[in-house]
RNA sequence: GGGUGUUUAGCUCAGUUCGGGAGAGCGAUGGCCUUACAAGCCAUAGGUCGUAGGUUCGAUCCCUACAACACCCA
């Protein structure tokens, strides 16, 4: 005998979320279990120096539900966690703390930096953790690893070596984009283009040409350049500038001779049509340098300063010093011919924020478009879906264009290259120094130093579905788990991660590194802007699960802003769009939101009035089971029962809701999965089915049907809270319990109960007619009685004229259910009922159902009602029989559609001949009056 | 400049391989503390489905053009 835990009265999620994630981690329920077909997701690393935002919450929210779900239908899931060491975003943070501390980088040296970062990290690692504990995500913890993790580096040096190998990886001096701050080459992903309000200056370059005073003009948003040109570029078809092409300028201030070429690149309607090539310092001008055999000058150092190439007085002057110099040099010479204003498209290191510099410098490559065909045939074949499918163009846009990968990065915290050079500077590759001797039989004495820039993050995220699963070696669990089936992500990385992830899996496993792609929306603010930090618009997930004060959610907006202006207007819109903090939702209201949100769209706006709704609901769900505990207590396992026609009706539904659940999270569709679990457990089983029950509960003496009803309660019971798991963990958990008990289940726990199965619930179409017909009828009553505003104490009598045999018996049935839905005293059935008998009419199920008037203020209202009515069943006819009047639509429209137009203009004129009976019998009684 | 997506009720969004005249939640309004739930119950109102053409018996849905917004690439 177990003591009975009464729920509480409403749904307190602080309280349970905590201790039940506790339980279910020391349980060891994350991890694999052995049996069943395996079913893998990789988690897309988060970067360490980052808290979860309320992006990652959606993805691992939507991950969460389809690894429970699976795990739930037998599946041996693995939900593979961890982290992703962030190579320069690691590397900043810990500087700016040493140079807190007064330490400078150089002083400390590479080796104990690199240990201050792994301190570091040790430290800071759990806030993630923390995070992803709070929103409940199943990862298996024991099993979490870090890309920098000793096993996941020999991958990541293994994948180099072998691409070394075979010559997909080489090292060469490229342009690339340079950040000055942290004197690094960075990826594209790194750099962000902003429109800035800039200069277009105009500059006047000579004709070299002797006794000649013609010149040409150059536009320039970046004149300090100008110091690097080595070519003035025009169009080939330009007829303005045919004849100079092949002659020479002469470059001001540098006093160079250069080139004037022709180009298609040049665009003849831009500026004067005249392009000055700084091959050095720009990307399209390095393509024009290449084709046309220009010379590279470099004006610009690793910090951003002009270098000893440039003449005297502009060496060692910042790179936007220069710029103001070479302008005001110019125009004291008569060389700038005008100056305009102008929006550039500025590019800055994500982390730095300086502007990039396009430098020469010496960096590591993969040659990848070698890799690139069997990816793209990966995808052309299916063997890698995308979810929405579209995403597919995205991807194969890209990979017809590829450019070589620059893998190197001039920091120290990430995987060193393992390349070693000998004092003449030849390269040897390998997975370490003794094995780089001994491939290369090099001398024991012979000095080597090892490459001291490391490889890009990318690089090894890339490998990060198989390097977890123990690769290089061919583990169990590699050939287990991998394939993984799906990854969830979003679509700005999928260039940068998901294309590189299958172009080196593919290449190194032969086989794709998941089977399927869902790539998901972005969530933006109310307004529809992207979150940010910089914008103070971004939301911590766990604030929503916990609550903010205002105070404090605009002090957390506020601070660490790069630029102190922006704060008010973060507050004030902090403030007016949160006037009293956010409230303490849960994890679960949190989650089904986000899943809620989850259709195909590529944006949603963040709504924190659905998290209300959703919390809401899960209130609701909370005390439907309440009402099934209470009502539950005396169930007997073993009685003997009968099942009642609602009792069939709300199994059958149930079936049809399961056989949703099951389509839609198959099929990505976790809005519609969420949408038909709302609507069952409100709209079904807590607004129909457990009202229906209370009569019989409450008052029947039949205790075979209360047992049936105690049945089914506790069976439907427990399938919504199998079936809503998966999204709801911690609610479904809390309450699964009881009725577990109940059920004298053998598992613990909810998440490794089994997923319900339609089958296990019986479809009976004639139920649900049946239950069609009652609800009809309640209903009908309620929209006269709420029409009538009849107060909701006050019973009524109802009188049904013209019903069938199957009404007659459906009447029997439900006879005492009808009136405590629909407050009714008294029902009168038959055609021969009074018809002086004054009331509104409708007609229900081809019935009229007559509510009487109970006085006569009444009357005069149903008049203004019936008018409205019959005028608005009028236009419905007339739109309805214009189609049937039409000898094409009957001609040529399929059979069951004219049928069906058919049957409805019937039942259209029924319904307008009884409204127009009754408004003849409404105005009789008026004039009674 | 090229590409993709979005435009449906006041707000946030659905609208399901094939076209048969539109739904939900929140909000609003009116009435109710009815013994699971006022975080609730009952009812009501609201839309020229961005604009203009075309295909069709019939278009929110298919086609074309345009507009606005968003994102990606250059």
């Amino acid at each position: 005998m177990t003591t009975n835990k009464q729920l509480a009265k409403s749904f307190a999620p602080k309280q349970i979320e905590t201790e039940l994630y506790q339980h279910w981690e020391s349980k060891g329920y994350f991890s694999p279990r052995a049996g069943g077909t395996p079913y893998s997701i990789a988690i897309p690393p988060p970067n360490i120096t980052g808290t979860l935002h309320l992006g990652h919450a959606f993805q691992q929210t939507l991950m969460d539900t389809l690894i429970r779900y699976k795990r739930m239908s037998g599946f041996d899931t693995l939900w593979q966690t961890g982290t992703d060491h962030a190579g320069i975003s690691t590397q900043m943070v810990v500087t700016e703390q040493l140079k807190q501390e007064g330490v400078s980088l150089h002083e400390l040296g590479r080796e104990k930096f690199v240990e201050r970062v792994w301190k570091w990290r040790e430290q800071s690692g759990g806030d993630i953790t923390y995070q992803m504990r709070r929103l409940g995500t199943s990862v298996d913890w024991q099993r979490e690893r870090f890309t920098m993790d000793e096993g996941f580096s020999t991958a990541v040096i293994e994948v180099f070596v072998r691409l070394y190998e075979e010559g997909l990886i080489y090292r060469g001096k490229r342009l690339v984009n340079w950040d000055p701050k942290f004197q690094t080459a960075l990826s594209d992903l790194e750099v962000l283009s902003e429109p800035e309000q800039g200069n277009l200056w105009s500059l006047q370059y000579p004709l070299a040409t002797e006794d000649s005073n013609e010149y040409v003009v150059v536009a320039t948003t970046r004149p300090e350049t100008m110091l690097g040109d080595t070519a003035v570029a025009v169009h080939p078809d330009d007829s303005r500038y045919k004849h100079l092409v092949g002659q020479y300028v002469s470059l001001p201030l540098a006093n160079r001779k250069i080139p004037v070429i022709a180009d298609h690149h040049v665009d003849p309607e831009f500026g004067t049509g005249c392009l000055k090539i700084t091959p050095a310092h720009d990307f399209d001008d390095y393509e024009i340098g290449l084709r046309h055999d220009l010379p590279a000058i470099t004006v610009i150092d690793f910090a951003g300063n002009m270098n000893d190439n440039v003449p005297a007085e502009f060496r060692g002057l910042d790179r936007f010093q220069a710029r103001d110099k070479v302008v005001s040099t110019l125009k004291s010479l008569d060389l700038l011919e005008g100056t305009e204003s102008y929006e550039v498209q500025i590019p800055r290191g994500e982390r730095s924020g300086v502007v990039v510099e396009p430098l020469l410098t010496d960096q590591w490559f993969v040659d990848i478009k070698k890799l690139a065909t069997p990816a793209i045939k990966a995808v052309e074949s299916e063997e890698v879906r995308f979810f929405p499918k579209r995403w597919e163009n995205v991807f194969f846009s890209w990979m017809h264009d590829l450019k070589d990968w620059c893998i190197s990065r001039q920091l120290w915290w990430g995987h060193r290259i393992p390349a070693w050079y000998d004092p003449d500077g030849n390269i040897y590759v390998g997975r370490n120094e003794s094995e780089v001797r001994n491939k290369y039989e090099l001398a024991n004495d012979l000095d080597l130093t090892q490459d001291p820039d490391v490889l890009e993050t990318w690089f090894s995220s890339a490998l990060w579905t198989f390097g977890t699963l123990g690769w290089p070696e061919i583990t169990d669990d590699f050939k287990r788990y991998h394939p993984t089936d799906v990854l969830v992500t979003g679509h700005d990385i999928i260039f940068f991660w998901v294309a590189r992830m299958i172009m080196l899996t593919k290449h190194f496993t032969n086989k794709v590194p998941f089977s399927h792609v869902y790539i998901t929306g972005l969530i933006r603010d109310a307004e529809g802007q992207k979150m940010s930090k910089t914008k103070g618009n971004g939301i911590d997930p766990l604030d929503l699960v916990d609550g903010i004060s205002l105070d404090e959610l605009v002090s957390k907006r506020t601070s660490n802003l790069p630029q102190a202006s922006i704060a008010k207007r973060i507050e004030k819109t902090t403030r007016r769009e949160y006037p009293k903090g956010i409230q303490a939702y849960g994890t679960d209201a949190l989650r089904f939101t986000l899943c809620a949100m989850a259709s195909p769209s590529s944006s949603y706006n963040f709504d924190i009035a659905r998290v209300e709704g959703y919390h809401y609901f899960c209130n609701k769900l909370w005390n439907s089971l309440r009402y099934v505990e209470t009502n539950t207590q005396d169930w007997n396992q073993n009685g003997e029962f009968t099942l009642s026609t609602i009792d069939k009706w709300i199994r059958s539904r149930l079936h049809r809701l399961v056989q949703a659940c099951h389509k839609h999270l198959n099929s990505y569709r976790f809005d519609l999965y969420a949408q038909a679990l709302y609507e069952f457990v409100w709209h079904e089983f807590c607004d129909w089915y457990l009202e229906l029950t209370k009569p019989t509960l409450y008052s029947s003496s039949d205790h075979e049907a209360c047992l049936g009803v105690q049945h089914v309660l506790l069976e439907c019971s427990d399938a919504i809270l199998r079936l809503a798991h998966p999204v709801i963990p911690y609610i479904t958990e809390s309450l699964w319990k009881t009725v577990a008990e109940k059920l004298e289940r053998s598992v613990d726990t909810v998440m490794l109960a089994e997923y319900p199965k339609a089958e296990d619930f019986a479809v009976d179409t004639q139920a649900e007619k049946c239950i069609d017909w009652l609800k009809e009828v309640i209903n009908t009553v309620r929209s006269i009685r709420g029409e009538r505003r009849i107060p909701p104490q006050t019973e009524v009598t109802v009188l049904l004229k013209n019903g069938t045999e199957e009404d007659q018996q459906l009447l029997d049935n439900f006879k005492p259910l009808l009136c405590k839905m629909a407050k009714i005293s008294t029902i009168q059935w038959g055609n021969n009922l009074d018809s002086t008998t004054y009331g509104s009419t409708q007609i229900v199920q081809g019935m009229e159902l007559t509510v009487p008037f109970l006085d006569n203020n009444e009357i005069t209202n149903e008049l203004s009602r019936l008018a409205k009515e019959s005028n608005r069943v009028r236009l419905e006819l007339e739109r309805v029989n214009g189609k049937l009047e039409n000898p094409n639509f009957i001609q040529r429209a399929p059979h069951s559609v004219v049928e069906a137009q058919q049957q409805k203009s019937r039942e259209l004129i029924t319904q307008l001949t009884s409204l127009e009976q009754q408004e003849q019998v409404v105005r009789a009684a008026l004039e009674e009056i």
